[in-house]
RNA sequence: UCCUCCUUAGCUCAGUUGGUUAGAGCAUCUGACUGUUAAUCAGAGGGUCGUAGGUUCAAGUCCUACAGGGGGAGCCA
């Protein structure tokens, strides 16, 4: 009956006394033959469990060790030591799985997140990781509320693709074609006619093109899944395999798109901070004691919980394009020669010329619109102007574009136009075009990169920390 | 892919201008203590100094290549 055993997360918030309970769970420490700090996952604080001298044997003792899985029962009292309200008076305690002590990698001490990336089949044991992929899960569970409580449907869209029209990035094959020895075409290229779909396929690079077509039917639509990029992108906020939230709105315009996406962010952080309060809290010190041991100018002016504050209670800047290049070639670290890419209008904004704006200028989250449509991608709608294209990139403290979105061309004529100006197959993507020869209307959406979202609420900031089992270039283990 | 830094005990790190037998804290083991909070105290064990070459009377220390890792850049979410 291991249903019967009650969470630590619901026995450490009671003040109630007096019960007999059971729980289960893994040692985080053993002090004083004593004192057990018993953890089952529901949450960061211990349950700190009494074994008074004499009530088990040596033997048994000698087998509480970190890492080590226990049922124990007793009875909650009132906590005579500080640093917790109540602690279970242990009347019988089983072990359910041993662990060596000179085996487990895991001590009751300070990790490196380096250290612990190698071991990461373990490192949810740790409160750094436990608490990041608890508020990871709620921040899940707050965009499918979010998009629910709206009326949008959620599209599953296809993880398989023949499309490589999106462009957003290298794609990784999918093949079941022998390839030691694949079939030719008499002019010696691979045949794919002879493979499992009967054509060149790939992982999905984004979801977009498919949502469009469901936000044509259900008016408004969100996609979150899995999202694959063979790029060579060795950062601290790329993965090869990442999770993307694509919401896609019909009647909707770039303004209503900022005002989505705005006030989804502010959803997020908001439910994370009213729902998980205690992870937010350890992830703040956490971060806290990480930035202590920066040299002073390289610390952040905020801590974790009073930049999620920020965010939530000031409005994102808003600039065009053209703003951000007046802003950079006017700033002083432009007329210093501190940047390293030259400014000028035209180019595409450089990792130092965001952080510039939104670390430096505006101190917050800026929303840049109005980008040059050389710059961007075919399928966004064309400004009147001829030059820009109407593009929204919002720009996050710390982890620069966390979404990238558009308005997109509704009218078939200027869409296939740009498709042939950019050498796209026009034919192939008929599909995709059909949505503005049926019933077209003014529609847009974003993409949010959700680890990108998990690093900027938690305060990690090595993006490989907030996904269970990173994806990189030279690396998939576990 | 480029730039840069790093690799010494299970973990985190020290190791001087190249010079005897490579150190510390924590962890582990043994013992003591028993209301602890990364418990404390005493003792013990634990090292092919990332790998392969090279320079030198002598290399953890200098040089080269390779591997792994961190940070930054590009590409992007």
């Amino acid at each position: 009956m291991f249903n019967k055993r009650i969470k630590i997360k619901q026995l450490v918030a009671t003040e109630q006394t007096g019960d007999e309970v059971t729980v289960m769970g893994w040692v985080r420490t053993f002090r004083n033959n004593q004192f057990i700090a018993l953890n089952d996952g529901s949450t960061n604080n211990n349950l700190q469990v009494v074994v008074e001298l004499g009530l088990l044997d040596e033997a048994i003792l000698k087998r509480i060790t970190t890492g080590a899985s226990l049922k124990v029962t007793g009875e909650v009292v009132p906590s005579l030591g500080k640093g917790q309200k109540i602690e279970l008076k242990a009347k019988n305690v089983e072990i359910l799985g041993d662990s060596d002590a000179d085996k487990y990698p895991l001590q009751p001490k300070k990790h490196s997140l380096e250290f612990l990336r190698e071991k990461a089949h373990l490192r949810f044991r740790t409160n750094t990781f436990g608490s990041v992929f608890r508020v990871r899960h709620l921040l899940a569970f707050a965009i499918h509320k979010f998009f629910n409580d709206r009326g949008f449907i959620y599209l599953h869209t296809p993880i398989i693709t023949a499309s490589d029209a999106e462009g957003a990035g290298e794609m990784f094959r999918v093949t079941t074609l022998p390839f030691d020895n694949p079939p030719r075409s008499q002019d010696g290229s691979i045949d794919f006619k002879e493979d499992f779909f009967g054509k060149s396929t790939n992982l999905t690079v984004s979801g977009q093109l498919e949502g469009e077509l469901g936000a044509m039917a259900f008016s408004e639509v969100y996609t979150f899944g899995p999202t694959f990029r063979a790029e060579n992108s060795n950062t601290t906020r790329h993965l090869a395999e990442f999770w993307m939230i694509e919401p896609e709105m019909a009647f909707c315009d770039i303004e209503d798109n900022m005002n989505l996406a705005e006030e989804f962010m502010k959803y997020l952080i908001q439910y994370v901070m009213d729902n998980n309060r205690d992870d937010i809290e350890f992830l703040d010190q956490r971060l806290a004691e990480e930035e202590k041991q920066k040299p002073a100018n390289e610390r952040s002016e905020f801590g974790l919980i009073e930049k999620l504050q920020f965010v939530i209670n000031n409005n994102f800047e808003r600039i065009t394009y053209t703003d951000a290049i007046t802003i950079l070639l006017e700033s002083p670290a432009y007329k210093k020669k501190k940047f390293k890419y030259d400014v000028n209008w035209g180019i595409d904004l450089q990792s130092e010329h965001e952080r510039y704006l939104v670390e430096k200028h505006f101190k917050k989250p800026v929303i840049v619109t109005g980008y040059p449509k050389e710059i961007k991608a075919f399928y966004m709608k064309q400004n009147e102007d001829g030059k820009t294209v109407a593009a929204m990139d919002i720009l996050a403290p710390g982890i620069g574009e966390i979404v990238g979105g558009s308005q997109r061309e509704e009218n078939l004529e200027k869409l296939e136009q740009r498709m042939r100006e950019m050498h796209l197959p026009v034919e192939e993507m008929s599909w995709y075009l059909d949505t503005r020869r049926f019933g077209t209307v003014p529609h847009a959406g974003f993409g949010l990169g959700f680890e990108r979202m998990v690093q900027f609420v938690t305060g990690m900031t090595n993006i490989r920390d907030v996904i269970a089992f990173a994806r990189t270039p030279k690396n998939c283990e576990f």
